[in-house]
DNA sequence: AGGGGGGACGTACACCGTACGTACCCTTTC
DNA sequence: GAAAGGGTACGTACGGTGTACGTCCCCCCT
């Protein structure tokens, strides 16, 4: 048997397998370890502790966005492109999103989608300020998005017909409008969702840029 | 000394100061039960465990947010100030905020934001899936800002003039509009970067508003 | 007065992150 | 060839965690 030696990478790897097969309160030395089929400590050569192992994670999941940029389309079509690619994580990654998200990374792997949006925004013609105010704006609605959509962030979907028409679903003369809308509240296409919100920015943001425009 | 009897709310509040002065690392139940001047098991007559317990905080600090809700006011006016309150947790409850966004409460707790946001919406006439839709592209923005500003979420702030002029800072040949913006990538005026994202987010939906109503 | 239920508490267990010491192997140097 | 040195794997051990369980005591109700 090959037993490839230990590294940081491998580490990672497994680190992300048993998160998106366990879930984030699965991931221990320990089970890392056992995983690896490796002593715990063995772990410690290679990564300084646990929360740095987590950063590693994060930043593995966050490298692995594919940003296929064309510099030749039309800026608008550009973010859309960006902001799908950013999505793209939840999609490979649900159970890894909180970390991604939840951890400030300062290296370089956290830099590449800004440095890519900051870049199509400057050449589409936006200031150095608005730029950045624009760049934030995205990723904190991405953000946000990613949250609902990896189910942790207060969806604020109602008791959701707790598996039959539980009585005790909402309070109608408390929550009306929650209780009148609830079947649309109960599902969410977060497909659906997350384009209707890019969409919506992107004309917002257009509307800047016209008057950026104009004032030139 | 009348040493009040022991409660969930009691035990709840002793949790949100801890979290406040301390951290979320912090919290243990020991930890809780040593402030309380309580032995730790005693915790477990009034909460069925910790996270029952997180989960407790998080509706508390929810459901301290004051909305102040005018009717008669423009509905802008409603959203930007129902944002600003929910906003306002950041503030209030700093080190909480991670978990109060970070843990879906189907409690009735969470629903009053959703309910007064909808109240707002559908009386300026959006029609449901409009008015749902809304609500969450705000709450999706909200909490992403909520998270960059707890300092928490990847800022993506460069290394951010480590200490003094640290010269590895950021590689301007891989990155040259991260490096060129830095001074604005360092610095983040909170309010300033809500308040532009409400307002935009706000227009947009202005004229979503307006096509609504131009269909009628 | 007696009985019963609930709250406070101590002990115990399994698990966690990781500091530290040890044994091995592989490379470099004489 | 031998010796020396460094990096890697590993075991043990310590202080901390959440919580299951059993015991005690007090208060209230009959």
């Amino acid at each position: 048997m090959t037993t490839e030696p230990l590294s940081r990478a491998r580490i990672v790897t497994a680190a992300i397998d048993l998160i998106e097969r366990e879930g984030a309160d699965a991931v221990s030395m320990r089970r890392i370890a056992a995983e690896l089929g490796v002593g715990v400590m063995s772990l410690y050569n290679h990564v300084p502790n646990k929360d740095a192992l987590l950063n590693g994670v994060a930043e593995a999941v966050l490298s692995e966005i594919e940003f296929t940029d064309d510099p030749d389309a039309d800026w608008t079509d550009r973010v859309r492109t960006q902001a799908r690619a950013f999505r793209q994580i939840a999609h490979h990654y649900p159970r890894c999103t909180m970390l991604v998200v939840s951890r400030q990374l300062s290296s370089a792997a956290g830099l590449l989608p800004v440095e890519r949006a900051l870049a199509t925004l400057r050449s589409a013609g936006f200031d150095g300020p608005d730029a950045v105010r624009v760049v934030r704006l995205f990723i904190a609605f991405i953000v946000g998005s990613l949250l609902r959509e990896v189910g942790v962030t207060p969806t604020f979907a109602p008791v959701h017909h707790r598996h039959l028409a539980g009585a005790e679903a909402v309070d109608p003369a408390l929550f009306p409008e929650v209780s009148a809308l609830a079947p649309l509240l109960g599902a969410c296409d977060h497909d659906a969702e997350f384009e209707f919100g890019v969409e919506l920015l992107i004309q917002a943001i257009t509307v800047l840029h016209a008057r950026e425009e104009g004032a030139r």
